[in-house]
DNA sequence: CTGTTGATCTGCT
DNA sequence: GCAGATCAACAGT
């Protein structure tokens, strides 16, 4: 399966995140191969988005967002959590991403086990910070380009119909709750 | 400099 | 349902 190619992401944040759904994420490390299908997304954009990074400006936190598109944002937060991004905007913005909250694993589900110290899998990557503690997602990987078969990329996946796709309000945000950036599927991840 | 908040998860009540 | 883990960014003194 082919990555997805730049001009997938040179497009608007929050269209890139609804395509987003379907596709799958791929992580590997010492010849394993560990993927997961994206199952839930959210948008986050720049100067008309208060709940996003980069709302205040460039820091050296969120600095990929201002950056090449189609690479990964990954930060950490709480102390303790990672989250990715893929980096996505049309050319109206200067920055942008689209946060990964959620994937259905697909290969390498005894490396996620391991790394996630359990072994329910409806419980392995069904959260930003569950999903990279699965595919070992940390500060190494920022920037990395989501568009070469490397150590983390995104390739087609799933055919999602518009009917399938669910939009709210993004989680765990308490500014531009009225932006319905949220996307998952409408049918249950596990079947 | 100090204090608070946060795109979270876990474990306990 | 809620506390605790614990670091980066930001507002305030």
């Amino acid at each position: 399966m082919k990555a997805l190619t730049r001009s997938f992401y040179d497009r608007d944040t929050v269209d890139v995140a609804r395509d987003l759904l379907g596709k799958i994420l791929v992580r590997k490390i010492n010849g394993n191969t560990i993927s997961g299908i994206i199952a839930e997304t959210e948008a986050y954009r720049y100067k008309d988005d208060p709940a996003s990074h980069t709302y205040g400006g460039m820091t050296e936190r969120n600095k990929a967002m201002f950056g090449q598109v189609g690479r990964a944002y990954v930060y950490f937060t709480y102390g303790m959590h990672y989250c990715v991004n893929a980096v996505a905007r049309s050319s109206d913005y200067e920055a942008g991403a689209v946060l990964i909250r959620s994937l259905v694993p697909k290969t390498g589900i005894d490396f996620m086990s391991r790394q996630r110290k359990i072994s329910d899998i409806s419980n392995l990557t069904n959260g930003p910070a569950k999903l990279t503690q699965a595919l070992k997602i940390t500060k190494k990987e920022y920037g990395e380009d989501l568009t070469k078969r490397s150590n983390l990329f995104i390739t087609d996946g799933l055919e999602i119909k518009k009917s399938e796709i669910l939009a709210g309000p993004r989680i765990g945000i308490k500014k531009a709750n009225d932006k319905m950036w949220n996307f998952k599927m409408t049918k249950n991840i596990f079947t």
